[in-house]
DNA sequence: GCCAACGTTGGC
DNA sequence: GCCAACGTTGGC
């Protein structure tokens, strides 16, 4: 699988996750980690097929108060099987899946940056260049989402941080 | 292949 | 807690 290494071709996401399933914090806690649960098959198409390390993501607390991108991460691993769809203890279980022939897959990140003020949904959408923005779509429920190198650079301007 | 019923997501 | 939007399931 050929890696991406230039800023040109490096692509842009949005990652949700509950942070009270897994937070910003508990990235910065572990640095690294595997992203699994994900069971959508337009996110599995993405995950196993289109992100690729050095791609940047934003990290998106959702049902959370507040709702915001906390910060943002580096995928370091291109997708490989989620193996907590063959744990029957594990939340993500899906007896259906086979480890032989994987439906569900992950990709491996990393703490880029925790901002240190989040930007807020309520910011995003007041925002102009967040417009069209797929997050703030009513009844946007994917958990990952492609994102925009202008999207990613207004981001980071709401943050006061460097793209 | 259609579509109603159901379960989940996630903002409000 | 409510409920709209969406994805999945299963009967036909």
């Amino acid at each position: 699988m050929a890696k991406r290494k230039s800023a040109a071709t490096r692509k842009y996401w949005l990652f949700k996750s509950e942070p009270s399933c897994y937070s910003i914090d508990d990235l910065e806690r572990d640095g690294t980690t595997f992203w699994d649960g994900v069971r959508n098959y337009q996110a599995r198409n993405m995950l196993r097929d289109e992100i690729q390390p050095g791609d940047r993501v934003l990290f998106y607390h959702s049902n959370a108060d507040p709702m915001a991108i906390a910060g943002t991460c580096e995928v370091v691993k291109p997708g490989y099987p989620d193996h907590t769809a063959f744990d029957p203890a594990s939340d993500h279980y899906d007896a259906k899946s086979n480890p032989d022939k994987p439906t569900w897959f992950m990709v491996d990140v990393k703490l880029l940056k925790k901002f240190k003020q989040p930007v807020t949904r309520e910011v995003l959408k007041e925002c102009e260049a967040l417009q069209d923005m797929m997050l703030l779509r009513k009844g946007s429920r994917l958990s990952i989402q492609p994102v925009t190198v202008e999207e990613w650079q207004a981001v980071h301007k709401l943050a006061g941080v460097k793209a």
